[in-house]
DNA sequence: CTAACATTTTTCCAACTGGTCAAAATTTCC
DNA sequence: GGAAATTTTGACCAGTTGGAAAAATGTTAG
């Protein structure tokens, strides 16, 4: 199939906020979920905080980021954003939480039935959308990693190891079977987190190397096409002298 | 030749403070550089705030940071921190100049005259020793551009763009020469930059994600095999049907 | 030794920080 | 419409932050 280009995704609200699966103190927020679960009121509301801690904590960190930056930005008062988010952390967790979810999606799209090249491409594609379109979720990310996952230690330990043993797996499938040349799967993996989330998270200085040309638009265009000819180049199996089978 | 293995580099103090070319108003510090340029004892402790302000700066970023961490990793005290630096903006500053200058130096050491393989190799491995060597420096870089480097825009838009340019001309020239596979020279070096400074940027993820194996140590040596691989063979020129010469 | 200078510590401060609380304003429900 | 519940605001607070001032303590050259 045409490798379909870089198209302007659809852009679902990452960071909206998930229930997860509180059993015994039933949630600790303060005024929201005590008798019923939640206000539509309040889930916007929540939301609109959200939206701006995200722009916040994506660019200062956590620590650089003030509860007053973020009440600003979501245009409210400090006290009446504390009424929603009664702890500067809980602002941050629900962040983490709705986002790790989100941005392991594409790795878990990657099918052991499907033609390597064909996921792998499509697997660099979509990270690269994401770089694209949820600039401020990878830099929250990397923002977190930078600082020593402090928050999220045991998400990555636990979630995200998981998926990509997982994937690694597969990828180790492929190149058994000779669909694929045989590199260490995780750090195969690893090059196309970095490669992809690049031009999120040193988006300026891409754009300054690149200079204030028609790069405005085109540089994730050109990314796509460079990334594909790299790791498919780069990932074709070549039959080597000396290799049984 | 032998693919050298990633040996433990010398370490030098690349923190080390460089008297920037101030003709005018002559150094803005206050006690040091009045009439003599610099005492070897200021010096000396302007080194140790330097490094612990590094330590700080690169885990919590520049608003994340305070003067009394910087102070108490640096064994003294805030006021006697600030009778060397008398701004939080300054030490900053001071490090970010140092760092951008290290940073770059393996870049400039591509030579046009070398064979396009061994010097692409060579970069890479240098890169990944400096993440390997400097995870600081690398992270501290990650902070002020994932913060729109606010702080360097100047650098990165002259120096580095200029830079860029010039080792992409090189790239290209490889390129029409067919020594090298037809690429985006800037996406390129983009790529090698992002594959090996996620090395010290997520150096948690990376740990993580490979658990707690005997990873320790070998995980460089086998992204310098791995990414070696990628790069050598996703760049290998490869005469396609249609293609002039 | 001692005056001149360099360094360090003590004290202090105004602005900012995360967060509380009760009163006021608003919305919701009957 | 009005009582009850929800949302918003203003005043406030204790701890932190970047930084100033000055006194106290070295250090060094004559």
């Amino acid at each position: 199939m045409a490798p379909r280009k870089l198209k302007a995704a659809e852009h679902p609200p990452i960071a909206a906020p998930r229930q997860h699966k509180a059993d015994a103190k039933a949630a600790a927020s303060h005024p929201p979920a005590r008798h019923r679960p939640q206000t539509r009121i309040q889930k916007e509301k929540q939301d609109i905080i959200l939206e701006a801690a995200l722009e916040v904590f994506a660019v200062h960190g956590f620590r650089g980021s003030t509860i007053d930056q973020i009440a600003e930005v979501a245009g409210m008062s400090k006290p009446n954003l504390l009424y929603y988010f009664p702890k500067k952390e809980e602002i941050h967790r629900r962040l983490i939480a709705a986002l790790l979810d989100t941005w392991l999606a594409p790795l878990r799209e990657m099918n052991a039935d499907g033609d390597p090249f064909t996921e792998i491409r499509s697997y660099i594609r979509r990270k690269l959308e994401m770089a694209r379109d949820f600039p401020r979720e990878s830099r929250l990310f990397a923002n977190e990693m930078l600082q020593g996952a402090p928050r999220i230690s045991e998400m990555i330990e636990v979630d995200l190891k998981g998926l990509v043993d997982e994937k690694a797996k597969i990828l180790v499938d492929w190149m058994d079977r000779g669909l694929l040349a045989r590199a260490d799967p995780y750090h195969l993996i690893f090059s196309i987190w970095a490669t992809t989330q690049h031009y999120a998270d040193f988006d300026v200085q891409v754009r300054a190397v690149l200079g204030k040309g028609r790069n405005g638009e085109g540089r994730f265009e050109d990314a796509a096409r460079y990334l594909e000819q790299l790791f498919m180049h780069g990932l074709t199996p070549r039959p080597r002298p000396g290799q049984k089978t």
